[in-house]
DNA sequence: TGCCTCTTAAT
DNA sequence: TTAAGAGGC
């Protein structure tokens, strides 16, 4: 029986998985292995933490069905030609990756390995459709997301979900190179991670059962409630997404399913305002895929030129901290710091006070995120960064800017959600809940709450600080204007 | 999935 | 005084 390696990336999951069918299909020996890369596929505090227990998930269903999960460290190319002399495989498959650079990488991979007479593969394992089988009429990648949707409505994912495996056939041979997971080092040495566990569960198994979950009790309400950051209202799928412990193929599988079998009213239509979030994630790559640039710079490239602030370090420790005095936006940013994700509207809203309040570079709001959040995504991240900034595909104006007191008021109207997270402002009334530095000064204190001592006075003035960044924005479309014509 | 300001018209 | 709509940023 030859043997085949089974590369594992971002697709820790035994269902739907093409690269392990094909070798399966092939009467193939499989070799699972993983390779611990961090040079060339960086990765952030959280996304380790939430890795560390996938890897660990995953290698338990392979151990429960007969065989196992190899982990190495180093350059992927060497760690593999190595893997693939120690276990004689004759071929290599995996999942793509389409993250900038990994097209290439992939490329010069599969040389390497026909110079030594190995057959490799890859498949499309992680989105609906491959980013080049989705263009407009005259060949060019979509921009605009409500064209790209309809396409995609109409075409759907490219495959059926794959069956899972049965029984696998045992591991006779192994990298002689292989580690034990804790000497990937992928924990947090800090013990930051302490609250992780209370909100997630990574691994296959329980991105099913998070699936299901929502299906039976939340997707019915999705449209009214996915924008209220106090209940679980959306799916919490993003992480188990990420890093392919569920499929979008089979998302879209179960959620049309579901809505065929669900007899109510608004069946249709929540399950397709909830792929129509599974779309924008499929966008997000689409793009980055075809503009690798835009992992770090804009792509309206107008926005090279908007004058953002320099001297903005303190105001950017007080954003990652918490302690911006606007208590939607310190909600938001502790719960990140505390739980490793945060709600999507609160992501909006967060995003926009350190674009455009603060006028601190979108880049430095995209990297903290990578850092601490669990589903740490470069093409979701940066898409959506670029769209809070203005500056990305189908974006929000930049003359758009959110009153985040506005929006705290409809979206947390009973302040439930600030007093989840700000604890310090838990007994102030509703009245003042979202705007503490209006509230009378005994109705705080008799709250316990004293300014710039428990918590702080806002960092800067919603009001004066908006038509700061309206009268940026003006000067960039003026220099912009300016450099076209010279 | 914007906010602000102004206008108009109903009270 | 307030609601609703329109237009500009």
């Amino acid at each position: 029986m030859s043997r085949a390696l089974i590369w594992f990336q971002h697709d820790l999951r035994l269902e739907d998985n093409p690269a392990l069918q094909v070798a399966l299909k092939r009467g193939q020996h499989p070799i699972p292995v993983y390779v611990h890369d961090p040079a060339e596929t960086p990765i952030g505090a959280a996304s380790a933490w939430w890795l560390h227990h996938s890897l660990d998930a995953l290698r338990q269903r392979l151990r429960a069905l007969g065989s196992d999960l190899f982990l190495l460290e180093g350059d992927s190319a060497v760690a593999l030609q190595r893997a693939a002399q120690d276990t004689a495989a004759e071929a290599l498959y995996w999942n793509r990756s389409y993250a900038p650079g990994m097209r290439e990488r992939d490329q010069r991979l599969s040389r390497k390995f026909s110079q030594n007479g190995l057959h490799t593969e890859s498949f499309n394992a992680s989105l609906l459709r491959d980013p080049m089988q989705i263009s407009k009429f005259d060949g060019s990648p979509y921009r605009v997301f409500t064209p790209f949707w309809k396409t995609l409505q109409k075409l759907g994912p490219a495959r059926d979900p794959l069956a899972g495996c049965g029984r696998l056939p045992p591991p006779d041979v192994k990298p002689a190179a292989a580690q034990p997971l804790r000497s990937l080092r992928l924990l947090p040495a800090c013990g930051w991670d302490s609250e992780f566990h209370q909100h997630w569960e990574p691994g296959e198994t329980s991105a099913w059962r998070q699936l299901e979950a929502f299906l039976d009790n939340h997707l019915i309400d999705y449209a009214e409630e996915r924008d209220l950051p106090a209940l679980m209202g959306t799916s919490r799928l993003s992480p188990h997404l990420h890093f392919g412990e569920i499929s979008a193929v089979q998302i879209w599988h179960r959620v049309n399913r579901w809505a065929q079998q669900d007899r109510s009213p608004g069946a249709v239509a929540a399950a397709e305002a909830f792929l129509r979030e599974v779309a924008w994630r499929e966008f997000a790559h689409h793009l980055l895929f075809h503009f690798p640039h835009t992992a770090d710079s804009p792509l309206d490239s107008r926005y090279r030129a908007f004058p953002w602030r320099h001297d903005y370090a303190n105001d950017l420790r007080a954003w990652q901290q918490g302690n911006t005095g606007i208590p939607i936006v310190d909600a938001g940013m502790r719960q990140l710091w505390a739980s490793g994700w945060m709600h999507n509207r609160i992501r909006m809203l967060v995003a926009s006070i350190l674009s455009k309040n603060l006028l601190i570079p979108w880049q430095q709001g995209a990297a903290w995120f990578l850092d601490t959040l669990v589903d740490a995504d470069l093409a979701n991240n940066s898409f959506g960064w670029q769209w809070s900034a203005g500056c990305g595909a189908d974006a929000a104006p930049f003359f758009r800017i959110f009153n985040p007191v506005t929006q705290a008021k409809r979206f947390d109207a009973d302040g439930s959600y600030v007093r989840r997270w700000v604890p310090q402002l838990r007994k102030l009334p509703n009245k003042w809940i979202h705007q503490p530095w209006l509230a009378p000064a005994p109705e705080l204190s008799n709250a316990g709450i004293y300014l710039d001592t428990n918590y702080p006075s806002p960092i800067v003035s919603l009001d004066s600080s908006r038509k700061r960044a309206l009268a940026a924005w003006k000067r960039m479309k003026q220099q912009t204007r300016h450099g076209e014509e010279v």
